[in-house]
RNA sequence: GGACCGGUAGCUCAGCUGGAUAGAGCAGCUGCCUUCUAAGCAGCAGGUCAUUGGUUCGAAUCCAAUCCGGUUCACCA
């Protein structure tokens, strides 16, 4: 019979033990094979935390099991609860069956060596290296213009995304490939050298990154006015701004656009309009200056290169800011001006092995049909790289620089699709890295009116943002008066942490895969599921610990309570237990969203704890407790839920303040 | 049209590897500051889990079909 490993000596926060559910699985699946010898593992066996109105903490749904007792459920969950008190009495002190669930009472000693063991334990829940290494690629800006609330979403996703699966035992690389050369960053030196009459962030004073996308936006808007007077020509039949394939193309579109079926369907229409106004938009003067800068910046003219650097450094020094503000950092920094070119020589590679093939204009291709999707070009007729090329090169690269075992994109939901090209490709190639290639796909953030439109002027910047969030902060404080005492430099850090935490927060809690719709109104919310209100349960326990001596706290490490355990107490213990088992479902999922739920109902947990209030008295007063042990007990929990609101908060990229 | 994602309370979301009477927060309504911090607590009210069918001891959860919303299917990045 395999023995298990369910012992109080486990308990000791440098050695990795395991939680009371993986206890109680692998228990169970000892038990099935012990009695009715089926091969049963930890992994089949399915456990709930028990409904508050039955006894006990821990359920087994005993059906699955009937199969091969060829007992009635109740028959068969009181064996498996037998066995289990007689052959793990240290796990279970007790247990009842209701229908076909076991309800399970862990061993009180359970709980209370683990909080004994866990309650100064600043690396609860977390497990020791894996040996794995993984690549997380987050933030990726482009350099024309400022941080948005798209990127934050990005951003703490990837942030936090992180973190917990260096909680896991992973060792992680956080990267970030800027996009700092291309049409875009173009036209704001176009902007710049036309209009900016030398204008720098210092001779200003504005933050750089802004400087740089504010003449984005003056080309726009240039772009805007010139390309006007071109749309309505095509829209009139006059086709004199075109020539060439361009002239063919614009002309079939303006005989398309006038069909009845076509003026019947506005979806129809209205993409056609749309390709209308972007071939427009490319006849343009400006634009044109801007495409004729783009390839001087190739052929590497060396007064272009100088105009790019000064303004990518504004940015960077803007971006700098922005990141340490947020609290957000990488270990490493990819440059597409250094990674654009990449790519060809794979593909001249896949080309040889077969895996791509070549049609008549010379531009190569792979044909991913028989895997359900089209055929996608790699590389242009001319030789020039797309989107895709770059993107293996750089795969490429990021594994010979690392040889990760993962790597994880964390980009917006609309590149599904590329990020599947990109992995199959890989595969083709035989790449080493193919497989662990994963897209961490998150939704779009709209706004309540719809999605964010840079040409519309709906695009929330984050820098204002923050600023909002940290201003509305200061003023919720300062309305409540209870850290009247804080200096200056205190009061500015309090704000910080309240505001970001709210946003970050807000940004975090729904599971990244669904588009969320950011409304200001909320997510300045301090109240229920939000980041500050688990920040102030934080206060509130530490205000409670200040009121004890640093002895009276240092000596609650050798403490273990012997005597029972009230139902919130044992309740609270719990929830802290179950921690390690959310943070490494947070990891398997890399979802961020598991933790801060889990945080809100740690807090919520507490909180209630605290209020309970019965015949006029608080019955789980820490220093009105009716015996030494009971304070020393409360203390302990107290600190356990402290420590790990604090921890979970970490892995989200948030701070908790002492007081506020 | 194909592919992918979503549809759960008035609103925003948990729950989805099948388990007991579907949970939170916000908004609405009641109470509770001579309290270890009321940014809190306790309670009331609010549901055809998009629809239909199937699988089984059991379905919000799995399967199929349908409906609605989104994204994508560029020699843009």
């Amino acid at each position: 019979m395999p023995f298990l490993i369910v012992t109080f000596a486990l308990y000791h926060y440098n050695s990795i033990f395991m939680s009371v559910v993986a206890s109680i699985k692998q228990a169970a699946a000892a038990a099935v094979q012990a009695l009715y010898q089926q091969p049963f593992t930890a992994a089949d066996v399915s456990v709930n935390t028990t409904k508050p109105e039955f006894e006990g903490e821990y359920t087994i749904v005993v059906f699955p099991f009937t199969k091969f007792s060829r007992q009635k459920p109740e028959e068969t969950g009181h064996a498996l609860g037998a066995w289990l008190a007689e052959n793990h009495p240290d796990l279970v002190a007790g247990f009842n069956v209701v229908k076909g669930f076991l309800n399970l009472t862990v061993h009180d000693q359970f709980w209370t060596a683990f909080v004994q063991d866990a309650h100064h334990n600043v690396h609860v829940g977390q497990q020791p290296a894996n040996g794995k290494k993984v690549m997380v690629e987050y933030s990726s800006p482009n350099t024309n213009k400022p941080l948005h609330l798209g990127h934050l979403r990005n951003n703490f996703l990837g942030f936090s995304v992180s973190e917990i699966l260096k909680a896991n035992g992973n060792e992680v690389i956080k990267a970030n490939l800027v996009n700092d050369r291309g049409i875009h960053i173009c036209k704001s030196m176009l902007a710049w050298q036309l209009f900016a009459h030398g204008d720098t962030p210092a001779s200003t004073g504005v933050k750089g990154d802004h400087l740089v996308g504010d003449y984005y936006v003056h080309f726009e808007s240039i772009l805007r006015d010139q390309a006007e007077p071109i749309i309505s020509r095509v829209l009139e039949g006059n086709f004199k701004d075109f020539e060439g394939e361009q002239l063919e193309r614009i002309t079939k579109l303006h005989t398309a656009l006038h069909k009845p079926e076509v003026q019947a369907d506005t979806e129809k229409s209205g993409k056609i309009k749309d390709e209308i106004k972007e071939l427009s938009r490319n006849r343009t003067e400006i634009m044109q200056q801007a495409k004729i800068m783009l390839q001087q910046w190739e052929a590497g003219n060396p007064e272009v290169r100088a105009l790019w650097q000064t303004m990518n450094s504004w940015v960077y020094e803007g971006f700098e800011k922005t990141y340490k503000r947020l609290g957000i950092d990488f270990d490493k920094m990819y440059f597409e001006s250094n990674t654009y070119l990449l790519g060809k020589d794979v593909v001249e590679e896949g080309l040889r092995k077969g895996v791509f093939f070549k049609k008549a204009d010379n531009s190569v291709w792979i044909d991913l049909t028989a895997d359900g999707l089209d055929e996608k070009l790699v590389l242009r007729g001319d030789g020039t790289s797309v989107y895709i090329t770059q993107d293996i090169g750089t795969a490429r690269l990021k594994y010979d620089d690392y040889q990760m075992d993962q790597s994880i994109y964390v980009v917006a939901d609309e590149q599904n699709y590329h990020f599947k090209v990109l992995k199959l490709i890989m595969q083709k190639l035989g790449e080493p890295s193919a497989d662990g290639i994963s897209h961490l796909s998150y939704g779009m953030v709209e706004l309540p009116h719809g999605r964010m439109k840079s040409r519309e002027g709906t695009v929330v910047d984050a820098d204002d943002l923050v600023e909002e969030m940290v201003s509305t902060a200061a003023k919720y404080t300062e309305e409540l008066g209870k850290v009247k005492d804080f200096s200056e430099e205190e009061l500015r850090d309090l704000y910080e942490t309240i505001g970001l935490g709210a946003m970050k927060f807000f940004l975090l809690k729904v599971d990244p895969k669904k588009k969320m719709v950011f409304n200001p109104e909320e997510s300045i919310d301090i109240h229920g599921f939000t980041g500050p209100f688990i920040q102030y349960s934080h206060a509130r326990i530490r205000s409670i610990l200040r009121e004890f001596s640093a002895e009276d706290l240092s000596s609650l490490a050798a403490y273990r309570h012997t005597g029972s355990l009230l139902p919130m107490e044992k309740e609270l213990i719990k929830i802290n237990e179950q921690f390690g088992e959310v943070l490494a479902e947070a990891g398997r999922e890399l979802s961020p969203s598991v933790i801060a739920n889990y945080a809100f109902l740690l807090a919520q947990t507490f909180n209630s704890f605290y209020a309970k209030k019965e015949s006029g008295k608080y019955i789980y007063s820490v220093r009105d407790a009716e015996s030494e042990d009971k304070r020393k007990l409360r203390l302990q929990i107290a600190s356990l839920t402290a420590n790990t609101i604090r921890q979970s908060m970490k892995f989200l990229g948030i701070r908790v303040p002492e007081r506020m």
